[in-house]
DNA sequence: CGATTAATTGACATATATCTCATAAAATTC
DNA sequence: GAATTTTATGAGATATATGTCAATTAATCG
């Protein structure tokens, strides 16, 4: 087990399987991050959940069935989170803007998570059509106010969803710092047509500290802080 | 063994070693781009490759050893060919959309050695950085002459081929159809600042046919075809 | 052609992964 | 607290991968 166990955290109250099952998608989740889906084995999982092997398939048919179960939940908590941070905001350029830069704060913020929900995308197309299921609304209202011209189709949000997707490996990986959520959002905005300096200044604006609604996330308090 | 064999083709004249040596090669081709880097096994290429188990390690150290082989001739290969294709286009704009287009059609125009070039760029940083190598230059010249309006970094640079090695992902797995090329390099003539108009222009203007300098690619011949 | 060198082979030792299942431990119920 | 149900265990059967090496086959040379 390591760092956030956020599974294990929301499922403290529920039976004990349920825990169970929690501790091995987080562990998932750290193994995966760190190896690859591809690389990833059972056994890893199960001694970062510090069960036996058998129980993994207990809970799990194999590792397919825990990738995709931990994938899903995780855009699906992601999806959330991001709704969340996008309330009120109602300009088409902003919530472009936002919602690229949200995610990428989101997705760094916990890093692990981040990875995973990275390798996740990649793996499963529907879930990349979840994570951007409001993209397309948002591009097509700006394209009806007029501050868009281009034309919105597959190949756009495609095209669109790679540049932020590359970005989030980037700044999981340290190859880019915090402000590249506004670097690619700034090129976003050009991409689609606004304005170079209205796209620098909505890229780079400040965004309203987010207020978490849904599933608290535990943070490491002072006294359990390691080496 | 599958397809083309460009690898087997180039030693047809070289002595016996050189020549499965360069089997090898072409079945490592094979086995990554249909089961990625990860899953392949050191089996599965000797399987390809004809040659018993043993052989390989005659020639290879381990799989590491071939994939970072098959990564750079693949993209020394690339390199040279773009070169040769980009001779004689001096403008700033057209060579950005040129070196964009060209690069897809000939990752396209050999799909195993697409995927490779895909997954190894991935992998391998360093050359993705040589495949890009006269991009900022056409960049900065571009910048100096005034057409592109935005400022040349590492950032931009990744996010650049990130668009372009995205649009080479889906055109290999079918998401994207052959004007994809011109699709991408018109919004990253957009996102550099081109204006819309001349960014359609440039990015959808015909190309001369490619004249083949350096590797001759064989083709298949009309009674050897397949089914 | 016989001798020498180069190239290839595949069995084998080793390692690691998957998934099952009889059994044990823990939790719950009455 | 005994009985019952739920949960967890880890040894083991099966499979597949890696890398080595003594032996075999193919090529070359004098």
């Amino acid at each position: 087990m390591t760092s956030l166990d956020l599974f294990t955290h929301e499922a403290r109250n529920l039976g004990k399987s349920a825990r169970t099952k929690a501790r091995l998608m987080d562990a998932a989740v750290s193994v995966f991050a760190r190896d690859g889906f591809e690389a990833a084995s059972v056994n890893e999982i199960t001694r970062a959940a510090e069960v036996a092997n058998g129980t993994f398939y207990v809970y799990f048919k194999d590792k397919d069935e825990i990738a995709t179960a931990v994938a899903y939940r995780i855009a699906h908590d992601v999806v959330q989170q991001l709704d969340a941070a996008m309330v009120g905001v109602s300009d088409a350029v902003e919530r472009v803007s936002c919602a690229t830069r949200r995610l990428l704060d989101l997705a760094t913020s916990t890093p692990q998570w981040g990875q995973a929900l990275f390798r996740a995308v990649w793996i499963y197309n529907d879930l990349r059509d979840s994570v951007i299921s409001y993209l397309r609304a948002d591009l097509e209202r700006g394209v009806a106010q007029g501050v868009f011209t281009v034309e919105i189709d597959d190949f756009l949000i495609s095209t669109f969803s790679a540049m932020t997707m590359s970005t989030l490996f980037r700044r999981l990986n340290g190859e880019a710092g915090p402000d590249a959520g506004s670097l690619v959002a700034q090129l976003q905005l050009r991409m689609l047509g606004v304005a170079p300096d209205v796209a620098k200044r909505v890229a780079f604006q400040a965004l309203e500290p987010i207020t978490l609604t849904m599933p608290v996330i535990p943070r490491e308090t002072d006294r359990s802080k390691k080496n």
